[in-house]
RNA sequence: GGCCUCUUCGUCUAAUGGUUAGGACAGCGGCUUUUCAAGCCGUUAACAGGGGUUCAAUUCCCCUAGAGGCUACCA
């Protein structure tokens, strides 16, 4: 009942879900989608001074909103309560302790692993030392020498202990990438590492390669950070007998100085840029983008297609910077080509204590949608559509050099000519064009400018002197709240 | 310091042992136009450096440099 492919992501629910973590999460599960295989969702949670309330629910609901929805593992029932789901379960690492205790005690029994009863003092201390000496700093091994019947009889008496892997001290090792294809490690220069803590739970190097064998993980897709301790991991893969899987490390994400991704500057959390109103789907389309590229000549991707596209060995090998610039590009584009339903959808709850007149609404949000880069930008953009009184001293009503007087008389003669349109003609669908074609057949027969009509009209209309252009505006405002403005803008240019 | 990884326009990237090194964002210019956006068109800009291998290297190898990661009883 193994799958060929089963892939898992595994965060520790230390707060929230980081954008990186996305990313991960996103190629572990085009992967799997990829090749049919099964895409699980575990909950790494071993270290308890880490973890955080509602961490679990956090990473979940992100992941959920984006769309990438495990398949196996950790989930939220419809309540929000979590679940799991899956015959290899707990996938919740915690509950899963004994089984890294029992396997830790295997390879003790086996001497692949070792009592150690020294005191962090002392190995800070030794750190130190080594540091100064600039020396690598490493386990000195004191304790590999204790006999099995020494180190029962210390741990009878209460003696507070840890496991350590039993490292090779000498010759070297080869480990295998998707991405990068062979690494090699000297063994001289890797630390026993620390299985089972104090405490009795198990470190990341022991629960994730016990758990992803336990789980019939067939390629493990993490962080290239995670490439330093390989060789721990394979040894332990080995030391069990136990076929590895196959390793991916992905490149970092960085902030625009190359560093990593950090908070300092700039949004790390996926609920950050979901609060601020980036659109899951061209989230998704952004960060897939990052670090690995289908075809290098196309920007928009479904996540259908991201999963067809997929290939892991194509990935990247080096870092990407994080451009918020084309994030918001894409999001752009993503507004300009959804339905205007969604698109009102989304954006009607931010306007809709402005007015009562729902089409009204409509009409504003629809008017600006060309300019929206993020949906809240809509607030600021129809705030002069929704106000009843303009304030006309903030933008020249007058074109250029023109005289007050004949902005006036333009203003008078649009008015005359809109005066004779029916409300319901205003602002039917197609009546910008209709005002465009008589307002310039008017300027036409008049034998005036464009410019000393229409810029006029406009800032009567907008009260701004950036602004949509005016047809656009009278079919959007209508019959009344068109001339009202212009009645005001008549005034204003009286004084 | 040590180990590991990486290196194509400012940024995300494509491609190739022989190309005018392609696309996108940003930038710049133009068109459109009553303004600002949008849209359309155009344009600036890259193979980190040095050695090899080869008829030929951005592509393969080595070195150097730079950047990043790890160096915890965190993941």
């Amino acid at each position: 009942m193994s799958d060929k492919f089963r892939v898992r992501f595994a965060p520790s629910p230390t707060g929230f879900l980081h954008i990186g973590s996305l990313r991960s999460a996103l190629y572990n599960e085009l992967f799997a989608q990829h090749h049919g295989g099964t895409f699980i969702l575990r909950i790494e949670d071993t270290d308890r001074a880490r973890f955080v309330q509602g961490g679990i629910e956090n990473i979940c609901n992100s992941l959920k909103a984006c769309g990438v929805i495990p398949r196996e593992g950790v989930w939220l029932d419809e309540k929000g309560a979590i679940i799991e789901r899956g015959e290899y379960g707990p996938y919740i690492q915690s509950q899963r302790i004994e089984r890294h205790k029992a396997y830790a005690k295997k390879l003790v029994d086996t001497d692949k692993a070792y009592y150690c009863f020294c005191s962090e003092l002392r190995l800070e201390e030794l750190r130190k030392e080594q540091q100064l000496a600039g020396r690598p700093t490493l386990y000195d091994g004191k304790c590999r020498a204790l006999t099995p019947a020494e180190a029962e009889k210390r741990i009878a008496n209460s003696e507070p202990h840890v496991i350590r892997l039993k490292l090779p001290k000498q010759g070297t090792i080869s480990a295998w990438d998707v991405i990068r294809d062979e690494i090699k490690f000297d063994w001289a220069l890797i630390d026993d590492a620390v299985v089972i803590k104090t405490d009795g739970y198990p470190t990341y190097h022991l629960a994730a390669t016990c758990d992803d064998h336990d789980m019939e993980i067939s390629h493990v897709i993490r962080g290239e950070e995670w490439i330093s301790s390989l060789p721990k991991h394979v040894f332990i893969y080995e030391a069990f007998g136990w076929t590895p899987p196959k390793f991916a490390h992905l490149p970092l994400l960085l902030n625009a100085d190359h560093s990593k991704l950090s908070k300092r500057q700039n949004d790390v959390a996926v609920a950050d840029y979901l609060n601020k109103g980036y659109l899951p789907s061209a989230l998704l389309n952004f960060v897939a983008l990052l670090g690995w590229n289908p075809t290098g000549d196309r920007e928009i991707y479904t996540h259908e297609e991201l999963t067809q596209m997929f290939d892991l060995a194509k990935v990247n090998k080096s870092g990407a910077v994080f451009n918020l610039e084309k994030l918001n590009w894409l999001n752009e584009r993503y507004i300009k080509s959804m339905t205007a339903e969604n698109y009102l959808t989304i954006v009607s709850p931010l306007v809709q204590d402005k007015t009562d007149d729902h089409s009204f609404a409509d009409r504003c949000l629809l008017l600006v949608r060309d300019r929206v880069t993020l949906p809240g930008d809509v607030v600021a953009l129809t705030q002069n559509l929704f106000k009843d009184k303009l304030d006309y001293s903030k933008a020249s009503l007058t074109w250029k050099t023109q005289p007050k007087v004949q902005a006036r008389e333009r203003l008078q003669a649009v008015r005359e000519l809109l005066e004779g349109v029916t409300d319901a003609d205003f602002v039917q669908s197609g009546a910008r064009a209709t005002f465009e074609t008589d307002i310039k057949q008017l300027i036409a027969n008049k034998g005036w400018g464009n410019g000393d009509t229409l810029w006029p009209l406009r800032v009567a209309l907008s009260g701004e002197e950036k602004s949509p252009n005016p047809f656009e505006l009278l079919e959007t405002l209508g019959k009344r709240r068109s001339l009202d403005r212009i009645a005001a803008a008549f005034q204003a240019l009286a004084d």
